[in-house]
DNA sequence: CATGGTGGCATTTTT
DNA sequence: TGCCACCATG
């Protein structure tokens, strides 16, 4: 039982990690409001927790003080965060706290716990349990068919409109049939029946896109109360990170499942909010005291990451908003180097500068992985890349191309996904003439028809279509002979007959494309990937789908996109990081480069006219400013090439920039110019004045390479020693990312008494006893030995021939 | 009817 | 750079 604080002596924080036999004070180091938080008992607490003010750690102290303190099993507990990389951040935390034990708390993204529980209860919306998750690509190929099959002329309505809109539309738990009741033009008309159409298109390819995870997962949670009362059975207490880049889905979802109890920990920063686009409303944070009365407020405004030099350009950035809750960050610390600003010509000078900082900064005792390159978009890595392979920095690129996205890739995967999903359409439609084997166009066309005619799936109909045409014949053979493989061998094997059978391999071989080899060792790396993958008694299609999960929720921020640099082979590198300022949330560096600090980049000219949209442009400037710990710079380009996304006035072309309005809210006397400003008499503020806008020569004053032009492929392909990474990351991290971290599988089949009972002591154990196990279900005793950490346990489980050896600590048996 | 080549064009941020 | 639409060819 969970008395309130004062019922708490400070004793009793003190514990035993059993699992490195050493003793851990919770509460060391932290300070009162920091306690206050971990120490909560029951009931509803909101942490507004300023960056760098110790959340995560508040977090996971409080996680292994229930633990640790008041008994709660880790099962009982779930933690919500919005990436893959903060749940393991998490994870890790806590298993260093907790060892063991921190396995089987349920710790996961929104997306992924969604999954979990349609996993189990997707056929009460009239999916299969099996369902496919589509990813961006699917569902762009899905509406394509849709607008086809309703003809609107894609010219007048772009297809990204639909996308947001429905994007939109499940973000705010808004079913098709409501859209339409909504609809009150021509266009909103139109609009939802697209969405009506796309819904049916997903059911019948027994697919969910991202949005369906998160707005089924709460329809089945509020239209079967069998469903949501086992997970409030389950569940006891529930945190969520990041609170204020929720969404009305996500809100929801948290509200069930910590309903009766409210139990329920939030933690957040207003200022930090920047997923508005994604439908983040800032109010769940903001009005969370009105949804759950009696909520404990706790504020956490010391700051432990950053100098006060630092703090104060943040906190001058921020303070112009004007929709947020005044609050004030402060430091017992130093006030630190000042900020060093500089301005190169183009983009690539800027990089060239990054660089040869980074070099710098190394030899004065850094090491590569404390430091962080920023930027806003995806675009502006281009030229950071070139600079850093140039520069021998080796780097990590977040959020890029990942490994999975590579056509080839998705296009075996594709093969994998129609072996264990017949309805897979866009699984269909990608390998069906790939590589091409003489289905064309013309008769996909047929198939689609056939399919839509009848009502069954692409591949049932290429069945009547094959009857007179060859080719479509030799493809479902093609299929049948790998429906075969995936009975008779392994993953690992079936990928490698795969790549034969198909003539992927051998074609590709065949081109003399100079990517062609690389790409082949790419699918070779899939193969050895897959063979991981496979496990002693598990059937492969099984293997598959766990696979496929997997790969889906694995996303740009958990992997990086290629490595590059000295010695990319080598285990572990030190890595600088390069990211967006979105992935960038939550963590922290050393030495931060922030790059791209110009109006119409920072903030973004897509939010220029926009005054809610140009506050959490203002957001994102101070999360990237606030990752620094010790160095920040300021980077800049003044003038940036043609696709250098959101180039200048003239709306997406390049041109001249002006410094960001963030950067001169920051007080002068906190930046150091360094670099081209003394050289050349630009200045970041200011930019080049010897220089007119349109001057295009300016470029000579620093490129020495000699002739080359910073546009040309001149200069990048004999100036850049490709070693070209073979492949994008190495089979390690692959492996690490797919491996299942949370061994913990909810299993619907656990007997409700399970939740209802407590663990039996190892006393009360004894040869013949019925217990239940979470994951293995009932059994019987069979034998009981050793004592203490060591005491095990052997049991016949009802649903296994053989009888398990379990360690009594982690077994945590219930009896029966 | 399928295929491969070419030229034009667009690029916020993410699960 | 990477994707798509279009066109000429087999």
């Amino acid at each position: 039982m969970i008395g309130d604080q004062s019922e708490l002596r400070f004793g009793e924080s003190w514990t035993m990690n059993e699992e490195r036999g050493e003793s851990i004070d919770l509460l060391q180091g932290l300070n009162a409001p920091q306690q206050e938080a971990v120490l909560h008992g029951e009931g509803p607490i909101l942490v507004l927790a300023g960056a760098g003010s110790g959340k995560t750690r508040v977090l996971t102290h409080r996680v292994a003080n229930l633990i640790l303190n008041h008994n709660v099993w880790p099962d009982r507990i779930m933690a919500v965060t919005f990436t893959n990389k903060a749940s393991e951040e998490m994870r890790g935390r806590l298993e260093a706290l907790l060892g063991e034990r921190a396995r089987r708390i349920w710790i996961s993204t929104f997306h992924s716990s969604g999954l979990r529980i349609l996993r189990h209860n997707a056929t009460k919306l009239g999916y299969t349990n099996r369902f496919v998750v589509y990813d961006d690509q699917d569902t762009k190929g899905v509406l394509k068919q849709v607008l086809k099959d309703l003809s609107i002329n894609e010219d007048r309505y772009p297809l990204d409109t639909f996308t947001r809109y429905i994007d939109r539309a499940k973000n705010n738990l808004v079913s098709p049939a409501e859209a339409a009741k909504k609809a009150f033009n021509i266009e909103t008309d139109l609009q939802s029946q697209v969405y009506d159409r796309y819904q049916k298109s997903l059911l019948q390819a027994d697919a969910m896109d991202f949005g369906d995870l998160l707005m089924n997962a709460v329809r089945v949670l509020q239209e079967f109360p069998e469903v949501l009362d086992y997970y409030r059975h389950a569940l006891h207490y529930i945190l969520v990170d990041e609170f204020q880049d929720t969404n009305l889905v996500q809100y929801r979802f948290i509200r069930l499942l910590s309903e009766p109890r409210r139990n329920l920990f939030v933690v957040g920063d207003d200022d930090q909010s920047i997923y508005g686009f994604r439908g983040a409303n800032i109010t769940n944070i903001l009005e969370f005291e009105k949804d759950y009365h009696n909520t404990k407020v706790i504020k956490l405004e010391q700051n432990y990451r950053s100098t006060a030099t630092i703090l104060n350009a943040a906190h001058a950035v921020i303070e112009k908003n004007k929709a947020r809750k005044a609050k004030k960050l402060w430091t017992e610390g130093a006030s630190g180097e000042q900020i060093r600003t500089f301005i190169g010509y183009d983009e690539n000078m800027e990089a060239e500068f990054i660089a040869s900082e980074i070099k710098r900064v190394v030899a004065q005792g850094a090491r590569y992985s404390e430091i962080a390159v920023l930027y806003r978009t995806n675009a502006q890595t281009r030229a950071l890349e070139e600079s850093l392979v140039r520069a021998k920095v080796p780097y990590k690129i977040f959020g890029g191309l990942k490994f999975f996205d590579r056509k080839e890739i998705k296009d075996i995967l594709g093969y994998l996904r129609l072996l264990v999903n017949p309805a897979d359409n866009q699984a269909f439609q990608r390998v069906v003439n790939t590589p091409p084997r003489g289905i064309g166009a013309q008769a996909v066309q047929e198939i689609v028809a056939e399919s839509q005619g009848k009502g069954v799936p692409y591949l049932a109909a290429a069945m009547e279509v094959a009857t007179k045409n060859k080719s479509v014949r030799k493809f479902l053979e093609l299929m049948n002979e790998l429906i075969g493989d995936c009975q008779s061998c392994g993953l690992g094997d079936l990928v490698g007959h795969i790549i034969q059978k198909t003539e992927y391999g051998p074609k590709l071989a065949a081109m003399k494309d100079p990517t062609a080899q690389s790409r082949i060792e790419n699918l070779q790396e899939l193969e050895s990937l897959g063979r991981t993958m496979e496990r002693e008694g598990t059937a492969t299609d099984v293997v598959i789908k766990d696979f496929l999960d997997r790969i889906s929720l694995t996303s740009g921020a958990d992997l990086p996109a290629g490595e590059s640099g000295a010695d990319a082979s080598a285990e572990k590198v030190d890595t600088v990081s390069l990211m967006t300022l979105h992935l960038a949330k939550g963590l922290e560096f050393p030495v931060v480069f922030l790059s791209g600090l110009e109006e119409g980049l920072l903030p973004h000219y897509r939010s220029l006219d926009d005054s809610t949209a140009l506050e959490e442009e203002r957001r994102l400037c101070y999360v990237g400013i606030t990752r620094a710990m010790r160095m920040l710079y300021f980077t800049r380009a003044y003038y940036r090439g043609m696709f250098a996304a959101g180039g200048g006035q003239s709306g997406g072309a390049g041109g001249a920039r002006i410094v960001s309005r963030f950067a001169k809210d920051v007080d002068p006397a906190a930046l150091e110019a360094v670099g081209t400003e003394r050289s050349q008499g630009a200045t970041f503020m200011n930019g080049y004045p010897r220089f007119s806008f349109d001057d295009d020569d300016g470029d000579r004053h620093y490129d020495d390479d000699g002739g080359a032009n910073r546009w040309g492929k001149k200069r990048s392909s004999r100036v850049i020693s490709p070693p070209e990474p073979k492949t994008a990351v190495s089979l390690d991290q692959l492996k690490k990312l797919l491996t299942p971290a949370d061994a913990i599988q909810k299993n619907p089949t656990t007997p409700k008494e399970y939740f209802e009972k407590s663990p039996a002591a190892l006393e009360h154990l004894a040869s013949g006893m019925r217990v239940i196990h979470q994951t293995f279900g009932r059994g019987s005793v069979e034998d009981v030995s050793g004592s203490g950490n060591s005491a095990m346990v052997v049991i016949k489980f009802d649903a296994f021939d053989e009888s398990k050896k379990l360690v009594y600590r982690f077994a945590k048996l219930v009896i029966e």
